[in-house]
DNA sequence: TTTTGGTTACACAGACCTGTGTAATTAGTC
DNA sequence: GACTAATTACACAGGTCTGTGTAACCAAAA
């Protein structure tokens, strides 16, 4: 039944063990030796898998943008839940904030790639909330998604520098009211009628 | 009329520079010489100034520690205000995210330091935001300050990724819904009654 | 067996960093 | 002028980092 044991090869073990070491203490605070040390390989092995720091940066970076699964769940539980784990990976004591974010305020303005893939990465948790919306029938849930995504990012900043999974529970409330002016049904107190109220979801 | 020109003491030239550079390119990426060379002083006398990089890094972050001036104009103006200088932060082009996150995302995890002074500052923002609600007789005061402060900080830091001051204006709108909600009067919407409205404002 | 490809150990170049030591210099004050 | 305090120039120790060069090694394929 399980698959046999991954033959792993040793760029996914590099990127493995480096993921968790940019990841934990940050990518300008371990070196490449101590990544290859890490692993019990040699720098020159590491060197031939990779031509530069900076390109296993990237590698570690895109390998980082996971793309949702697609989730049959209702769309309002779906947002929702997002926020759920987003306080579960809170309360993990391996978690240190937002990678991409990380990233670019580790690297500086100057880092082209590094902020090319964090702005991709963050407009692709937009697009995907403004997907949930749009089966919701909100109106405007260009805005909206926006917003949502303002809640995600401000706590997860929150949490960096307080380790306080509750700014999760926080966003989700704040989201649940944004929600609900909305006209989406989220439960527990009825949906108020307002100007930008949607019209009951139409799509496919 | 106008103050004399301010005979700047080196300590606070030294300060003034240090700050420039650690904010706009990284305190990692900044070494006490380019600080000592852009005033055109000897490092030396950085070092008779200040004991250590660690030090002058602490001493910037308290720098950057400003409190908000009080204010007579209405509390629900004052909240929405902040978003509105938010945006004219993010305007500028020298605006590179909350110099406290970032030192945390930079410094990692392990400078207590560092850590313990972002959390003073996330935490007067919450207790400002609180006040204000408090003036205004929110009566869930608490978590309203919790959830603005998620918005301003979501909009920090899509803004240091995205380089789009909408960001901030997204957030205030946010913000004039959870006020809405919170029985708060911010114009264009009639507030709505809810089971924790606040009272109207006791307070002295 | 011979060949081939990935790997290892290890040294090293070149850069940059923090922090110190020291003697000379400047500027202000008594 | 003489004394004092800050500043300067400059070398340097000791550390870290990225990236390369090289010869030996090992295992599997031909």
């Amino acid at each position: 039944m399980a698959p046999p044991p991954a033959p792993q090869t040793m760029k996914e073990r590099i990127l493995e063990t480096a993921d968790k070491l940019f990841y934990l203490q940050g990518i300008r605070a371990i070196g490449v030796d101590t990544i290859a040390a890490e692993i019990g390989i040699s720098k020159r092995t590491l060197y031939n898998h990779f031509p530069s720091k900076d390109a296993l940066i990237a590698a570690y970076l895109e390998r980082r943008f996971v793309h949702a699964r697609p989730s049959d769940k209702p769309p309002a539980e779906q947002i929702l839940g997002t926020f759920d784990s987003l306080e579960r990976r809170f309360s993990a004591k391996d978690f240190r904030g937002c990678p991409f974010v990380n990233a670019v305020a580790e690297l500086g303005p100057t880092d082209r790639a590094v902020k090319k893939i964090a702005i991709a990465f963050k407009e692709s948790r937009r697009v995907w909330f403004r997907e949930r919306l749009t089966e919701l029938g909100v109106a405007e849930a260009e805005a909206l998604a926006t917003q949502l995504v303002l809640l995600v990012d401000g706590s997860i900043a929150q949490d960096l520098v307080r380790d306080d999974p509750a700014m999760a529970r926080a966003a989700k409330e704040a989201a649940k009211v944004l929600l609900r002016n909305a006209g989406v049904d989220v439960g527990g107190g009825a949906a108020k009628p307002t100007a930008t109220r949607g019209k009951r979801a139409p799509q496919q």
